[in-house]
DNA sequence: CGGAGGTTTCAGAAATCTTTGAAAGCTTCG
DNA sequence: CGAAGCTTTCAAAGATTTCTGAAACCTCCG
């Protein structure tokens, strides 16, 4: 009992909690933002800054969710890493904790997720690069229009190759190749004058 | 007539379609995990691979959508940029372009979008930490837990405040500063063992 | 000024994503 | 070994977001 104070009316305590509160719903916001359910966040959020290890009911109570939504949350930050599950002797619950290494948590997800959106993305482009070209050799397309769409694609390739770039340098420690990025600044300029280039290069 | 054959069935010229078909659907996935629609990818990719401008009907035909939808959805693509109007002399109908400066879009983004949740994150935890220090010294709150929260929110502080360094740097064309993100990462280190702190003066 | 497109708006329909409650599945304690 | 308590799973209910068709609204031409 004494151990939530949550679903009480508000007391004195509220405007302390409140700021608790809204510190919760900022970050859940953010992680919405990121791509993740809105209660991926504010579950974080409460364990990150609660001082012990919270139970699902712990957690159920302060975030106005159902016994079922925890499991599935949490389950689901525990697969990102974003959650620890700990066991306290006596007790026949869970208890869970917040991964505090928010740095950790920001490049688990860009390694694991964006990474692997951005290759699938580089393939995609190579495909229907090949399939483009395969076309116009067989006089399937017109010329003229082959070599432009040709052109666009490979500057998408060109964009996503720095992604994978800036993504791979981000993730591995050695921060941001200033270089990498400068490249695509420039590169990007350069490309648009592609329009005018066009007959260059096929 | 001769402009747009796009709603012509699949004879010999599909596998080159299909290239561009490919292409616009995994900038539409692109852009959905970035957070847009994902029509608004596709949309922008189809005007993208275009030699010529398009008409609202062309693009309606091409991603299969009303002609309300298209409304609705270049009408967002013009708001971020992503798309321009053009008209054509004897023409009364709208046309449409791609921006092909892609990187001029990402930056956009960046500093309307990201740069203001970032603010707006800070702003919350600013004055959550002030409403907990209120209630802190006001005694209605336990200390400990407190200087607890407090350490926490002040963590997540110093994370939006470098995050918004970086969409800074980034967005304005100096290229990452390495010494800002090197910061958090260090500074991250040192926080995890806020932990060991705790136990200190709790 | 009247009419023929073309475009936008908007309320309802459709699709998608979330959350829930109930039941099944584990685990630990007696 | 059996019971009690937690946790997980899953189909259905609930919300939310997105799309559509009809009507209103422009704009330009004759």
């Amino acid at each position: 009992m004494s151990r939530s104070p949550s679903t009480s009316g508000s007391t004195d305590l509220a405007p302390a909690f409140d700021a608790e509160r809204e510190v919760v719903e900022v970050v859940g916001r953010l992680m919405e933002f990121w791509g993740f359910r809105r209660h991926l966040g504010r579950t974080w959020a409460v364990l990150y800054l609660s001082p012990e290890p919270l139970t699902a009911n712990d957690l159920a109570d302060r975030l106005q969710l159902s016994a079922s939504a925890i499991s599935l949350t949490v389950g689901e930050l525990l697969q990102w890493g974003a959650v620890k599950k700990t066991r306290v002797p006596g007790d026949r619950r869970d208890f869970f904790v917040a991964e505090t290494s928010i740095w950790k948590l920001v490049t688990r997800v860009l390694s694991q997720r964006e990474l692997a959106l951005v290759r699938d993305t580089a393939e995609t482009l190579v495909r229907a690069a090949a399939a483009l070209d395969a076309g116009r050799r067989a006089g399937q397309i017109d010329a003229a229009r082959a070599r432009f769409v040709r052109k666009r694609i490979d500057k998408l390739r060109l964009l996503s190759s720095v992604g994978e770039r800036l993504l791979g340098a981000f993730v591995s420690g050695r921060t941001l190749d200033v270089g990498a990025v400068r490249e695509v600044a420039d590169r990007d300029g350069i490309d648009v004058s592609v329009d005018g280039d066009e007959g260059a290069d096929a």
